[in-house]
DNA sequence: TTGCGATATATACGTATATACATAACGCTT
DNA sequence: AAGCGTTATGTATATACGTATATATCGCAA
């Protein structure tokens, strides 16, 4: 079946930074507590993680996710506050995206 | 400058047929008359020009480009009333789209 | 019938991306 | 001090992708 698809993502300079990908790792480090493990469950490299990360702290004005390592558990991941909050406004805008699809009738029709 | 970027394209069962990169061939194609000068003016390869257009043509009830070879000017290519009609119907919903980017201050206010 | 300019098509190559793998570093617990 | 699980980081390999290159085909004109 055909469909229309889109995405969205937010770059500086030409770098990505945001987009679906980090939105599901974020999503993921706050169910998992751990950074290699947020990343095994979505078959994502551990690295590219870590890298995904990097770039999301570097792109805010506050940290979305703290990294530790060592310790009891030997480490572990958290999302703050304000990193919810960027999964909230992005899906929010994935939303209203979404609807605008829907509405694209005329230019389905032309194709099969 | 950090900024939203969008991209939308139409597939079917995972293979993309339309998007910004068909879009601005088959503007190019009824600019030039030919596939192979609108593929280099837009710095494409003929080779991946030309399989752009067959899926084009396959994914439309009528075709949208109609290639020719031979002939007094060795052949060309022309754009259809329906190739014209799906390119406005695009970028018409690229407009919306990117009203809709505009929008989206509190997003944006959350990254640097 | 030869030449021309465009379409049509296969194959080889180079590059960029990502993954896999290996290893180090860390800090708490026992 | 030894062990554990996680983060941190470099290197090598694989693979997908596009491009470059080469060649064939077509139909009108001279």
């Amino acid at each position: 079946m055909k469909k229309i698809k889109i995405k969205c993502w937010v770059e500086d300079e030409g770098e990505k930074f945001y987009g679906p990908g980090p939105n599901e790792l974020l999503k993921r480090i706050q169910k998992e507590g751990s950074l290699s493990r947020a990343a095994t469950k979505m078959g994502m490299s551990y690295k590219k993680a870590w890298e995904l990360v990097q770039r999301l702290n570097q792109h805010a004005d506050v940290p979305l996710v703290i990294l530790k390592k060592g310790g009891q558990h030997g480490g572990g991941a958290e999302i703050t506050p304000q990193g919810l909050e960027i999964i909230r406004e992005f899906e929010s805008f994935q939303r209203k995206i979404d609807q605008l699809v829907d509405q694209q009738t005329d230019l389905m029709k032309l194709l099969k």
